[in-house]
DNA sequence: AACTCGGGGCA
DNA sequence: TGCCCAGAGTT
């Protein structure tokens, strides 16, 4: 499929199926555009209307909105959040006012120099209020072009953003800009959802690759969950020959509050510092490591064995302590881990 | 309860 | 450059 193809068919379906009462659609200067990209990239557009409307009766034009207290303009954007939008709002207008005689610049460079306009913004108030050509890659787009390239892997990747924008550049057409610009929004908001895309609607369908592997419902790739930390930590088990083992109790709060675990250093050295054990440190036993995982964060526990007699003698410092004989096991919580080790570890049978 | 959105700000 | 964030809506 040609560009230009594929912006004939968009342009096409936008004039038959498209929303062209918004209205940001009714004067489409480069002040309302504004307004209405800033709003949207946060919020859906039946959410959006009722805030667009009540802003601009406030602040027809953004010499208006240079001249308000930066109050006014928060409390008129309350309930659509990110306020730091709001304040990026309330600064561009000032520059726009003071710095280019209340005309918006007419480049994309020029735009995305003003706070809070990135380049798809930039690109959505150049092309739907000049004409000029300009590509955007908002959400809705990125979405339509990952499902029709089949684009592996996350869309927001520094690679993939790259190869979405030579695609979104490619099929921009030369005429109806403005068009295309609010044909892709709306292709991408009312079809090509995130969940259950309309494909048997979809002015692309017979091209679109992802449709075509019928796997439109893959694309696109979720975001990959962000990588969880992994922490070290020693666990004791510090056993008497007749295989009793001490237990700790954790603080009352935080991880595993409350509940029993082994002793834990972070450095095998730091085990000669438990005052009143009886340890063969010499007898030190490194065992089998193993992970536990947390939402946030995986837990890589080194057991290691010490023998440790004199039982009536240990008495440790800080939180109590208790031996545990997993043959006439006390009635108290213990950390899953702990469970674990405490059943590979302690044998009934010597 | 997890995921989404475009741009800003920070290491 | 690559991340984390903001906040409300959606699923």
């Amino acid at each position: 499929m040609t560009p230009e193809e594929f912006n004939t068919a968009v342009l096409d379906w936008f004039d038959q199926y498209g929303r062209h009462n918004l209205p940001w659609q009714q004067d489409k200067t480069a002040y309302f555009t504004w307004i209405s990209e800033i709003m949207l990239q946060q919020t859906q557009v039946t959410t959006v209307i009722p805030y667009f409307e009540r802003f601009i009766a406030r602040f027809p034009d953004v010499q208006t909105l240079a001249n308000a207290d930066q109050d006014e303009v928060l409390h008129l954007w309350t309930g659509l959040g990110y306020y730091a939008r709001a304040r990026n709002l309330h600064k561009t207008a000032q520059i726009v006012a003071n710095d280019y005689y209340g005309e918006f610049p007419q480049t994309v460079e020029a735009l995305e120099q003003l706070p809070g306009i990135g380049r798809s913004t930039a690109g959505a108030v150049l092309s739907i209020s000049t004409g000029k050509r300009a590509a955007i890659l908002d959400g809705n787009v990125k979405r339509v072009l990952a499902r029709f390239y089949a684009l592996e892997g996350w869309t927001g990747s520094t690679a993939n953003q790259k190869t979405l924008w030579e695609y979104a550049e490619r099929n921009t057409p030369q005429q109806r800009v403005g068009d295309y610009t609010q044909a892709m929004m709306d292709l991408g908001a009312t079809l090509c959802t995130r969940s259950k895309p309309n494909c048997q609607s979809c002015p692309l369908q017979n091209h679109c690759t992802a449709l075509k592997l019928g796997r439109s419902n893959e694309f696109p790739h979720p975001k990959p969950k962000k990588q969880i930390p992994v922490k070290q930590t020693i666990m004791l088990l510090l056993q008497d020959d007749q295989h009793q083992t001490l237990l700790q109790q954790r603080p009352p709060t935080g991880l595993w509050g409350g509940l029993w675990s082994l002793p834990e250093v972070a450095d095998l050295r730091d085990a000669n510092n438990i005052t009143g054990l009886c340890l063969d440190i010499d007898s030190a036993e490194p065992l089998e490591p193993v992970r536990h995982t947390f939402s946030h964060f995986h837990l890589d526990i080194t057991p290691v064995r010490v023998r440790c007699n004199n039982l009536t003698d240990c008495v440790m410092e800080g939180n109590p302590t208790l031996w545990y004989n997993i043959q006439q096991p006390q009635n108290i919580g213990l950390a899953a881990p702990v469970k674990r080790l405490l059943q590979k570890y302690t044998r009934t049978s010597k």
